[in-house]
DNA sequence: TGTAAAATAGTCAAATTTGAATATAATAAT
DNA sequence: ATTATTATATTCAAATTTGACTATTTTACA
């Protein structure tokens, strides 16, 4: 799973606690294309633990604030990083988008409820990509290309899905959703 | 969840035992755009159960095989359906693909490797693209619009996230991944 | 004729995910 | 001065997912 990925990824630049783990995640936006629920977090964090990939390194407490617990990264965990990496690169895993099984029902629900739905999408999918956009171009002088290959990856993907969605959308308002055996038309007018 | 849209919107049409939904699904190829393990399945029948919103009909034997349990929707099941394919087409539910994990820490392993990987998973991708480009060629018509405007965002998609790899791929040869400062070149070369 | 594979039908323990709850401190706002 | 919000830091019960296992029948095939 990623997240074991990310904590060990991460503890590799050096020893952090959990919510420093988070912290970092946000810092680098990776929050926007990882996944990553603190319930998730702390869970993996002892799974790690548990198979030594990562241990204590000491518990500190700053004023009256909750413990932090200090954790750095042991040499089998650096191998497990490399195989995870491995593992998460060759991964095919299918991802299923919701709209899919939404648009399989369709025809059991109302069509302008569904259109006006699917602008609903739309622009939040259109907000998504722009919010990425911007942070592509800030993040052009600071970071890796490989780092801005993943950003422009969601850009790109992010205006399929609009361009796709346009299409049912101008159907679903027709009232051609339920038509059976038209062809679709994929000219296309952007 | 998906689960019980599918299960509901399956017994809208009729009554089924859970192993016939699980085959009406693969005969309409909905196994390849929602996923629905068996175990899943079964769960997600005993929740829907508890909650009344589908009932045991009868409990059948044919010959000496396991029994099958017939299920079907009830009232209430119906009025749940129309709320969950609602939810389920306003969801905002992000999707993070496997790889925008793997790339953000890619500067942690050999870039050849990494291009080696990127290749077969573009060879995953496009073998699914191919497979429901045929799927779809078939089912033009069969299938409702809205049905066939799924498959073309499947198809679409895939081959946006191929274009991406490609590039990806292209610098990883090229052994750029890990330059900072360089703006990508996204001139379409296709 | 034997035997391997696929289809039928479902169960279950274990791993994982989710989201709310806990507790305190610092900062901002009215 | 008081209230609300944000930040720090973690825990936990409950819901869900996974994947392997059970058991039988039918079909393919050598």
């Amino acid at each position: 799973m990623s997240v074991r990925l990310v904590i060990l990824g991460l503890l590799m630049e050096g020893d952090k606690h959990p919510y420093e783990i988070s912290q970092v995640m946000k810092e680098r936006v990776m929050d926007h294309y990882i996944k990553l629920p603190k319930g998730s977090l702390y869970y993996a964090i002892t799974q790690l633990e548990k198979k030594e990939y990562i241990k204590v390194i000491e518990t500190v407490r700053e004023c009256n604030r909750p413990e932090k617990t200090i954790y750095r990264i042991t040499e089998a965990g650096r191998e497990e990083f490399q195989r995870l990496l491995i593992q998460q690169f060759t991964s095919s895993e299918r991802r299923y988008h919701p709209l899919y099984a939404a648009l399989a029902f369709a025809k059991l629900g109302d069509p302008l409820q569904i259109a006006e739905m699917l602008r609903i999408q739309m622009e939040e999918i259109k907000a998504g990509v722009e919010g990425m956009e911007r942070i592509y171009e800030e993040h052009i002088p600071q970071v890796s290309r490989v780092i801005l290959h993943m950003m422009m990856g969601i850009i790109e993907i992010g205006r399929a899905e609009i361009k796709w969605l346009d299409r049912v959308r101008e159907d679903a308002l027709a009232g051609q959703l339920s038509e059976v055996g038209e062809p679709l038309d994929l000219t296309d007018k952007a």
